[in-house]
DNA sequence: AGCACGCCGACT
DNA sequence: GTCGGCGTGCTC
């Protein structure tokens, strides 16, 4: 079916004229009510003669509007408008005014030409292209494949994740050539990967063109980069292409290194959030011009248009900086999951611990387990030992100091030899404060948020509500009616004047969130630190501490338990093997499931009961969860519009607590003053889309709706697939 | 969001 | 008759 291109008649459309003048005069109301002998007429342009129709995705992030639109393609524009450009269309306006016999569309906005077609199944006149911004086609049909599965997943809109996907154009970068791109290496060495059972097997794998898929349990150690080197070394190998994402800039330089110091430069792109946006988008370009065939980078790296996927590898997929920000807030382990899917790839999902994320992908057979034997284990992890309660107990010096003599004996002795660790689990000065008998949190009684002593934790000051900022002048525990407070967590700070006045001839070097060491000398110091911020010691350090590990479990969410270990492991992993006296104190009870697993260095074990008790209880990752949240009103005529799949069921809704105040609000926190509510809606496994897909489409229809009722947005909730925080 | 279309009441 | 308010629906 040829579409007819009418020239001629509209004789006011001169050659010279813009292009979106060149759209078209709208038919008069009642020819448009009359049954079409043509269904369509463009008039006034010459149109491309070929495949005269562009099928454009407008870049607007709104769910109602997560469709294709139909444009004619001008002849001028004809060469450029290829699948994959960016465009400019007119778009909006309802039906256009019609003015001197042209139509007029609403405002120019930005989209990208998914493809060109011979006719469009459009009744109406098609409006023409406005512009070509650039011919870089820079939407390939498997990046578009790829974010269209992610919007599906996370029940967002393909425009939403196109954000995330496609950077920013920068002209200057667009016009700069890429290099040539270099032969494929030759296959590299085991290295360490002969230390694993089938470290070699799945290397030799991706040499030869395999896609072997793996969740790989790193020993403790600095080789886990230079690991990760050789994984993606084999598969550019292969002659196919690689991609890494790991959690922060620092892992990210490090894998970098090891890469160049593997392959040489000009193999490989590093992609981080740290590049301005010229550098960024033109190493992006030279990635999907295929002139560099391996990425290593931060989350955003997680949909680089890698040519030729061979491997996609993460690393440690527990750290919560794997997950997006912007919606529909993906994460770096499930885009990757559809990735090696998608391009039936090799994939490798590494860390020094497990998530139980990773435990059910082994469990269901879809990946292998890559682990050393416990032989290679004990020789590689360092002596890890427990002070509990009873131990504290007993243990006079403890209660007068804050360190039970076990750890004052361990850093003593460590300091001997090397650096000593010492990690505390918040950072600041604030401590926040528990009762001092039954360590329940005290908390503020009008809105529940954590009392807060302002005046550098001085027991018996004044107290602050943390959330609401209300001052508690008469504290009193309501569990057990002690009127006396302890600091339940100690401040980085504070934990270092301490132990720096202990061993006042010994340096401390603190890294935290405001500033972050990244390696320290294998001199004797005490290096303070809060979790993911520890700095790498040349040489391992010779011990490490890690204090108030029972507030660190005492957190109410299903993640306490597994994070509390992958933060443990991630410290202790950065100190000498046990044979060269490295040594560990974690000041938590020895009974608690993750405190043995630290112990065992068993993170594989503690992740599988962890999945088993999931599975039992019905939570995630088992089965799949999303959050509504909203004011009650709102949440409730969701809940009530949504079609949900047979097997979903409703948890709640519930009370939001009040976000922090003062602090910028997360997204599915009530803005300040309102009170929301939240429901959770579980379904069992293998019934995720179809839960995405009945909330994705209830949340289009109301979002259509709310766009038009007076001050709208007030009836518009908030949804998230894989909420973060399940209590 | 933004705009046009159309139905219905009020006014020249 | 015709003007215009606002409820509804569409945007190629």
């Amino acid at each position: 079916m040829s579409s007819e291109n009418g020239q001629g008649g509209g004789g006011a459309a001169g050659e010279g004229a813009p292009p979106e003048q060149l759209a078209l005069i709208r038919e008069s109301v009642r020819q448009a009510k009359a049954p079409r002998a043509k269904p369509r007429t463009w008039r006034g342009a010459a149109l491309a003669e070929e495949l005269p129709v562009a099928r454009v995705l407008v870049d607007k992030g709104v769910l109602h509007l997560d469709r294709y639109f139909d444009y004619a393609v001008p002849a001028e524009l004809d060469a450029d408008a290829q699948p994959g450009v960016r465009v400019r269309v007119r778009f909006g306006a309802g039906r256009g005014r019609v003015r001197e016999g042209r139509r007029e569309g609403g405002g120019l906005i930005d989209g990208f030409l998914i493809e060109r077609l011979a006719a469009s199944d459009y009744s109406g006149p098609l409006a023409a292209l406005a512009q070509v911004v650039s011919p870089e086609p820079v939407l390939s049909q498997e990046l578009l494949g790829l974010a269209r599965a992610v919007a599906d997943r996370y029940a967002g809109s393909l425009a939403d994740v196109l954000q995330l996907a496609v950077p920013p154009r920068n002209a200057r970068a667009e016009q700069r050539p890429s290099p040539a791109p270099l032969p494929p290496p030759g296959a590299p060495e085991a290295g360490s990967w002969a230390r694993y059972e089938r470290g070699g097997a799945f290397l030799d794998s991706l040499a030869a063109g395999g896609a072997p898929r793996a969740v790989w349990n790193a020993l403790p150690g600095p080789e886990w980069s230079e690991a990760l080197a050789r994984a993606v070394a084999a598969t550019l190998a292969s002659g196919r292409g690689a991609l890494v994402v790991v959690p922060d800039g620092r892992a990210a330089a490090r894998v970098d290194a090891a890469l160049t110091a593997l392959l040489g430069e000009g193999r490989h792109a590093l992609l981080t959030a740290d590049a301005g946006p010229e550098k960024r988008y033109r190493e992006w370009l030279a990635v999907r011009r295929g002139s560099v065939r391996a990425v290593v980078g931060t989350r955003a790296a997680m949909f680089a248009p890698v040519q030729d996927l061979g491997l996609v590898a993460l690393w440690d997929d527990g750290d919560d900086s794997h997950s997006e920000q912007h919606a529909p807030q993906p994460h770096a382990r499930e885009v990757l999951l559809l990735r090696a899917a998608q391009d039936k790839c090799g994939f490798l999902m590494g860390g020094w611990s497990c998530t139980v994320e990773g435990a059910q992908l082994v469990e269901s057979g879809w990946a292998r387990p890559l682990v050393a034997g416990r032989e290679q284990v004990r020789r590689s992890a360092p002596l890890v030992r427990t002070v509990g309660d009873q131990d504290l107990a007993r243990d006079e010096a403890a209660r007068a100091a804050r360190l039970p003599t076990l750890a004052w004996q361990t850093v003593r002795e460590g300091l001997r030899h090397g650096p000593v660790l010492v990690q505390v689990p918040r950072r600041g000065y604030v401590p926040r404060m528990a009762c001092a008998q039954c360590r329940a949190p005290a908390r503020c009684r009008h809105c529940s948020g954590p009392l807060e002593a302002r005046d550098g934790g001085a027991v018996g000051g004044s107290l602050w509500c943390g959330w609401c900022g209300r001052e508690e002048g008469a504290w009193h525990c309501p569990e057990c009616g002690s009127f006396r407070l302890r600091a339940q967590i100690v401040g980085a700070r504070r934990t270092a004047e301490e132990l720096g006045r202990a061993f006042p001839a010994v340096p401390v070097r603190t890294s935290g969130r405001e500033q972050v060491l990244d390696t320290v000398p294998g001199t004797p110091a005490l290096v303070v630190s809060t979790p993911g911020a520890e700095p790498v010691a040349e040489g391992g350090y010779a011990a490490a501490l890690l204090l108030d590990g029972w507030a660190m479990l005492g957190r109410p969410d299903l993640r306490a338990g597994e994070d509390a270990l992958r933060r443990w492991i991630a410290a202790a992993a950065l100190v000498r093997p046990q044979g060269d006296g490295g040594t560990v104190v974690v000041v938590a009870e020895p009974t608690l499931r993750p405190v043995q697993a630290l112990v065992r260095w068993d993170p594989v074990g503690h992740a599988v009961r962890e999945l088993a008790e999931r599975a039992e209880l019905g939570f995630p990752p088992v089965s799949r969860m999303a959050a509504v949240s909203g004011t009650a009103e709102a949440v409730a005529a969701f809940l009530e519009a949504v079609e949900l799949p047979r097997e979903a069921e409703v948890l709640g809704p519930v009370p939001v607590p009040a976000g922090p105040a003062g602090r910028p609000r997360r997204a599915g926190a009530p803005p300040p003053g309102e009170q929301w509510e939240r429901a959770l809606i579980r379904v069992p496994p293998g019934r995720g889309a179809a839960l995405a897909a009945a909330l994705k489409a209830a949340q289009a229809a109301r979002m259509a709706r709310a766009s038009r009722a007076p001050r709208g947005g007030e009836d518009v909730v908030r949804v998230r697939v894989d909420p973060p925080d399940i209590g």
